[in-house]
DNA sequence: CTGAAAGCGCTAACAT
DNA sequence: ATGTTAGCGCTTTCAG
């Protein structure tokens, strides 16, 4: 039905042979000037385009790379897509996201497809299910490229690119402590995430800074990083029916710290007055917020460039790389 | 490098046939059961995975669409692609998505790609800078199955799936109205693109229902969206600089409606007391706003869902299709 | 400088 | 039931 123009059909509709007319078309010095410009004048006229897809089976590969992540609604990734988007056009290469709605099974999905489509390489920020990732090993080892972006697998051997978690973790934490908060609880996204692993490190680090007591029982882990609303608001409870109940909690991460505000809001507890709040988040719109929310906020469009470069030096490498880097971005601050 | 299993392979270690092994692999009858659970077996083993890029060139399909918006970074369109991948992916399908960012060259670019990506179909909502369509229409005329959705284009005759923006426009102005504003401005997007127009006409319709003038210095208009800063904020600034200042405003869109509040917080200029606001916004965290936002929500997921089914209806039709519907979908008014 | 032919991975028509 | 062959669109030897 839907039917491209075809090199044979230029050769046809020229008398050359379809050779002739890709060389013609490639730009190659084996090939009269008088030709070239015959057929690049039909081409244009009749609006060819090479079929990427042919080109694809043919070079084995598809100047395109995959991207995993979460959810693209949510402020952090797509900032990161704008960040890779600006690199991969700039060198010609096109991006296919996939989300993971934090589902380990999709993300299975989404990655296999990625690597059958052909995709030059991928970029991959792990769903908060995942604990397994023999989907991306098996991938790597028979030499795909892969570079982590924000959650990141330690186990897999290439480069990794996050915001410093930890530090940022760490000032939230310590800004309320400054505040005079006491009892600083902590809600944070899934257990064996990176970016749990290391907030937690800079909440615990920070209190302990301040000889503070880490309790577990102030923390509480959302395993899909409050996707589910149902999480946050049990977990909030559990955290408000405490007999010592906290006066500030520190969130670690997006979707988490602006469910916990509407958390507060529907349960009528009031910020900062009965429990003050800070956390990671990207949003754009943190200013029309009411009450406020202190937010660590990490440079995802940059993190989305840096990964994209570092996604093509791979791609692009004469020699299979050895060694591998883990860049780790500031994040700033912002007191509200 | 990256060097993925074939058919072929399969067919040497087991020393049969490629078309033998394809057909094990396809299940069709005439195999043996034998073989082909041998085949099957060693599939498996080795992890084999077929190759689409192949497939696509075999069979001039490629089970795909191409999703164009112009940010992931809109709730109403991260709402919209989830909508469009819950079905897509039921059936078979693999979504690609690209942005335009508001930019004309940009979309012919991404469609141009997608097309020759050879996509079955395309789900498309313009860049508020297009005017010139023939990109798509060149396309739709040569047998490719489009559907339009949010951003139609009237020209084009295939299906279409919006929201009654003009219904809702004409609640969220008469809400204002009826809250006893006098003095109605608007603020929408690009002139030209369907949602503008629509809703412009129920902001008129609702003004002339309750006698009131429309006044064309009360109308503005932002080329981009909103997707600049200063845009929304030279409109703003304009029509507070009128000697008959609007004492409300009806904004025709998401990012407008949130950069106008951060407009006014900056000029501290107090909502709603000085100026109240009521717009079109799909933000999930709106509840969270102080002041609060007065909002139009439209059915993202829905409009998304049906406009993928719509189109997969359209590339899996035996016929030609020569009738085309325009569904339009109802909105909600959320008063806050 | 140009054409014929092979091959990328896969399927399907045609043989056997 | 299995193998052989051709062909999807393109590039790239290999011949001429």
């Amino acid at each position: 039905m839907f039917e491209p123009v075809t090199i044979k059909d230029i050769a046809k509709a020229l008398g050359l042979s379809t050779s002739t007319v890709s060389r013609a078309l490639r730009d190659t010095h084996e090939i009269s000037a008088a030709t070239k410009k015959i057929v690049l004048a039909y081409a244009k006229e009749i609006n060819y385009q090479p079929n990427p897809i042919a080109l694809s089976l043919k070079e084995r590969r598809s100047k395109s790379i995959g991207v995993v992540v979460s959810e693209v609604a949510n402020s952090y990734f797509s900032q990161a897509i704008n960040g890779i988007e600006s690199i991969a056009y700039d060198r010609g290469y096109h991006v296919i996201i996939s989300q993971t709605h934090e589902s380990y099974d999709r993300e299975v999905i989404n990655v296999q497809h990625l690597a059958s489509r052909s995709v030059d390489g991928l970029l991959v920020s792990l769903s908060s299910e995942t604990t397994d990732i023999s989907h991306l090993s098996s991938l790597h080892e028979r030499g795909l490229p892969i570079v982590f972006f924000d959650r990141v697998a330690d186990e897999i051997d290439t480069h990794k690119v996050i915001a410093n978690n930890e530090k940022g973790a760490y000032q939230a934490t310590e800004y309320l402590i400054k505040q005079g908060y006491q009892r600083i609880a902590h809600l944070t996204s899934s257990k064996h995430l990176s970016i749990s692993i290391e907030r937690l490190s800079g909440y615990e680090a920070a209190l302990r800074d301040h000889n503070m007591e880490v309790s577990s029982s102030y923390i509480k882990h959302c395993l899909h990083g409050g996707m589910l609303p149902e999480e946050t608001e049990t977990a909030i409870k559990e955290l408000m029916s405490l007999k010592e109940k906290p006066d500030a909690i520190f969130v670690a991460g997006d979707r988490l710290s602006t469910g916990c505000l509407s958390v507060f809001k529907k349960l009528s507890i009031a910020v900062p007055e009965e429990i003050a709040i800070a956390g990671f988040s990207n949003s754009d719109v943190l200013d029309l917020f009411n009450p406020s929310l202190t937010s660590v906020r990490q440079p995802a469009y940059d993190i989305g460039q840096l990964a994209t470069e570092m996604l093509l030096q791979l791609i692009e490498a004469k020699y299979p790389v050895e060694e591998f880097e883990k860049k780790i971005l500031a994040t700033d601050l912002y007191v509200r």
